[in-house]
DNA sequence: CGCATGCATTGAACTAGGACAAGAAATGAA
DNA sequence: TTCATTTCTTGTCCTAGTTCAATGCATGCG
């Protein structure tokens, strides 16, 4: 049960048995329906989740009225809105919904300070997990700005080739930040090769 | 001399005078002249630069020649390619640079792990920086895809006022993602509002 | 001082991708 | 099974932004 989880907090940084006792002992195990909003826009993310199973989708709603998809968290991954609102206590400017039914373990702010508190060693794999995220962000930037839509799917299939099975094109396309239209004639154009 | 940068690292963790010691001690002071690269593609980036005074840019170069900005550091701002190579031992994607002349307060690797080992506490600083950073790129990932090329430079004068004056237009078009004529365009069209 | 190099501006022609609309195909609920 | 809803495709027209000149402006440097 909680092998995946350490697996996934001892990559950067190895943990003593007692240690991960008390890391397992604060999560919270939560499974959730697909299609269920776990966080709106203008509420407090007040939840760090770990993906055990299933696929969600973090994403911004723009001044028209599109989505915009930041982010797809499968198996393994971690959610949250962390960069603003656990640490400025301002309500977050995303949504986070499940895609598909989902298997979660949950951490709140305050069970995170107390494992800090208890085992500070978890300060720096999640410094070192936060570096990982911003470096993440960083190349989809560099993507975004600098290459063509083609040249984003098809790396996008490179880099999740399970997702565009398992999500609808037109999410694949926001994440893209190109229209789901495109998305299709860009399709038939690659398999017409 | 260090009351700039304490205050920037204590912004959300308190520290003592001792801590704060321990840090300063490790910190080397450097000034370096403009147009002056710190960090070429393909090299280790080995310092973590907090930006005492002057300005520089961290850039990719992508597929076409073209170089993308991917941050302006001016004044109290960190820089460095944390993401990629001090924890991955991979060799850097991105070229620093400075604009202006600079002093600068640098970390290498080493002495990171150095204060971490003294003073534990600042494990936990710099991870809330690099929340922020990760907050940060997040928006400008959202702007990127969903505003017009107007409405980012409008965006980019309200956040970094200052900026415009100091760094050449072609520097800025690069941030934003647009071309220099374009934005040349664009000012031109505000200009006579 | 004069020259060279880089920078900003402007215009004209072009294109990647968007918006809209309408139909086809898939999914799902009762 | 049927109907409804969502998803995907395809075509046409349109626009934001690019590319490629050409020109004028700064600026730094010998």
């Amino acid at each position: 049960m909680y092998s995946q989880i350490n697996k996934n907090i001892g990559r950067y940084v190895t943990f003593e048995p007692e240690e991960l006792e008390i890391f397992n002992s604060l999560l919270e195990y939560k499974t959730v329906p697909k299609k269920t909003i776990l966080l709106h826009e203008g509420e407090m993310c007040n939840f760090e989740a770990f993906v055990i199973k299933g696929c969600v989708r973090k994403y911004y709603i723009d001044a028209n009225g599109f989505e915009v998809i930041l982010q797809f968290a499968i198996e393994n991954a971690w959610v949250s809105d962390i960069s603003f609102s656990i640490y400025e206590d301002k309500p977050s400017r995303v949504y986070i919904e499940t895609l598909e039914d989902c298997e979660f373990f949950l951490f709140s702010p305050e069970t995170k300070e107390e494992l800090f508190a208890k085992a500070p060693k978890f300060e720096r794999a999640f410094r070192i997990l936060m570096q990982r995220s911003l470096a993440v962000t960083q190349d989809r930037l560099f993507n975004t700005i600098s290459k063509s839509a083609t040249e984003k799917y098809l790396e996008f299939l490179e880099h999740y080739p399970t997702l565009s099975q398992r999500v609808a094109q037109h999410y694949i396309a926001s994440y893209l930040g190109i229209s789901a239209e495109f998305l299709s004639k860009i399709r038939t154009k690659i398999a017409k090769l």
